[in-house]
DNA sequence: TTGTAATTACGAAATTATTCGTATAAACTT
DNA sequence: AAGTTTATACGAATAATTTCGTAATTACAA
């Protein structure tokens, strides 16, 4: 049984939790705030909501309660990138990488990064 | 001012359009039809919102409509895998990229043509 | 213990996306 | 021309997401 797709107001929150750790609505509300107005009951209500998803756990400490996240930030990674893999690239994961490596200008450093990586796949796949 | 980025109903329709080129309601009900259940007038309707929004154009021909992609395949998919990068990988392309390479087990035949790829890219960038 | 501030819970409004029924219009058939 | 078929247009129901107001609860302070 898979975890629900994050909405994107979820992946947000789930953006920072990973970036900060286990924090509180509170902290989440500020951090929101940064990007965009946003009411705190709404960041409440989000959280509260993943919590029910299972996207969230929380622990009670005081009158506040303290989120993370239940899934790692790769799982969500790759369950994103596996969708618009079949959604938009008809399931051609070379032609999304071929397609990003194309307009994201990538720096030279980086595509030698990519391509010691690639390598490194390559010899594990012969042996 | 940029389009409007497709939902996920309309990017289907999308991929059809562009996969079998300017077409009759009809024949884009049909091929939405094979993988899930959808009423004609779904899809009719989404058509004419899409229509609406700019993300199609159409042509009267008798009685029906021929419908067709005003945006490209490619630029679509950039907007997609912007918006991915940004959300989901800190707005880093080369972490999807490796992401990417990682998880979707690539053929070590498509490894080696990115790795062409990469060069020629290299290439580019220094002279 | 009463009051105050901070937090959660709940419910519902607002927004966006999806779905489809019914009415209307156009073209073809007889 | 009247009837049949095929398509569009329109409006509204349903569903999913986002939003926030208000009430209840908790902890702390006076």
């Amino acid at each position: 049984m898979s975890l629900p797709k994050p909405t994107d107001s979820e992946l947000a929150i789930l953006q920072e939790l990973w970036k900060r750790g286990p924090s509180t609505v509170k902290v989440i509300h500020e951090a929101l705030s940064a990007a965009r107005d946003i009411g705190y009951t709404t960041a409440l209500k989000l959280m509260q909501i993943m919590h029910e998803k299972g996207l969230l756990t929380r622990e009670r400490e005081g009158k506040t309660h303290i989120y993370q996240p239940a899934v790692s930030q790769e799982k969500i990674q790759n369950q994103l990138l596996n969708k618009l893999v079949d959604t938009a690239f008809q399931g051609s994961a070379m032609k999304l990488i071929m397609q990003a490596l194309g307009n994201q200008n990538t720096s030279t450093d980086e595509l030698t990064q990519i391509k010691s990586f690639i390598e490194k796949l390559e010899g594990g796949q012969n042996e």
